[in-house]
DNA sequence: AGACTGATAATCT
DNA sequence: GATTATCAGTCTG
């Protein structure tokens, strides 16, 4: 796997904080088949740079895969193209960010099949968690002063969208191995167990598309939006 | 921690 | 007109 040192994406480290990681996923990364890049995204970071500067930064627990053309739960199945899913369609590494439930986005990122993305669906703070908590009070329909746990934050893929103010009008069909706004960044290889499961909210698709194991996780941690007991029992 | 229900509007048929 | 890759609030244990 190719580097490349995050020059034009980031903030410059003014040497403030430990060094972290500066390695921004390219493009062969996101250019692999679905699944090896929804179980490649376990463990990297997130990172959404905000207009004053500072970064909001995240490590990603839990994704889930969506075919392209072949997957019946998929937006893109059967080759449907509408303006909606245009964005699973164009490069791999692009952004496609969703309005669903008249209230909620889901950000997934394209990968190599044709019409196939990742869904991120949770991650834990990592850094900026007081702007994230901001971010979720302004989504509330009665405005109060509420403070949510760390690990309640991105546990789930509307959530990481909301804590890091990630919507369809500045963030859908953006190359984010390139935009300045949002992208990846190699961590370290996670030490949690991967757990493979089935995925979240497709009650009407037909069974053996329902069922298939492409949802994936990090054993053991607490931002993970649903865990699978019967899955992680099998892990020794 | 888990189960249940109502909310809410863009998108597609 | 139906559907939706979800969440917050409420209730129960």
């Amino acid at each position: 796997m190719k580097r490349r040192a995050d020059a034009d994406g980031g903030a410059v480290d003014d040497g403030t904080k430990l060094s972290r990681s500066r390695f921004r996923l390219s493009d062969d990364f996101f250019d692999r088949p679905c699944q090896e890049v929804a179980v490649g995204l376990l463990g990297q970071t997130l990172v959404r740079q905000q207009e004053d500067g500072s970064q909001l930064r995240c490590r990603i627990v839990e994704t889930e895969c969506y075919l392209g053309v072949v997957d019946k739960a998929c937006h893109t199945f059967g080759g449907r193209r509408t303006e909606k899913n245009a964005p699973m369609y164009m490069k791999p590494g692009t952004s496609y960010v969703y309005f669903t439930y008249g209230m909620y986005h889901c950000f997934n990122i394209s990968s190599k099949e044709e019409g196939s993305a990742v869904l991120l669906r949770a991650a834990e703070p990592l850094e900026g968690e007081q702007t994230m908590q901001q971010h979720r009070r302004a989504h509330l329909k009665t405005p109060r002063d509420k403070a949510w746990k760390q690990h309640e934050l991105c546990n789930g893929p509307s959530k990481l969208c909301m804590s890091l103010a990630i919507e369809r009008f500045t963030c859908n069909a953006k190359d984010l191995t390139q935009w300045t706004g949002l992208w990846l960044e190699e961590a370290e290889r996670p030490a949690e167990a991967v757990v493979t499961s089935t995925r979240v909210g497709i009650d009407s698709v037909e069974k053996e598309w329902r069922l298939k194991p492409l949802r994936f996780y990090l054993l053991g941690s607490k931002s993970v939006s649903r865990r699978d007991k019967e899955q992680e029992g099998k892990i020794t």
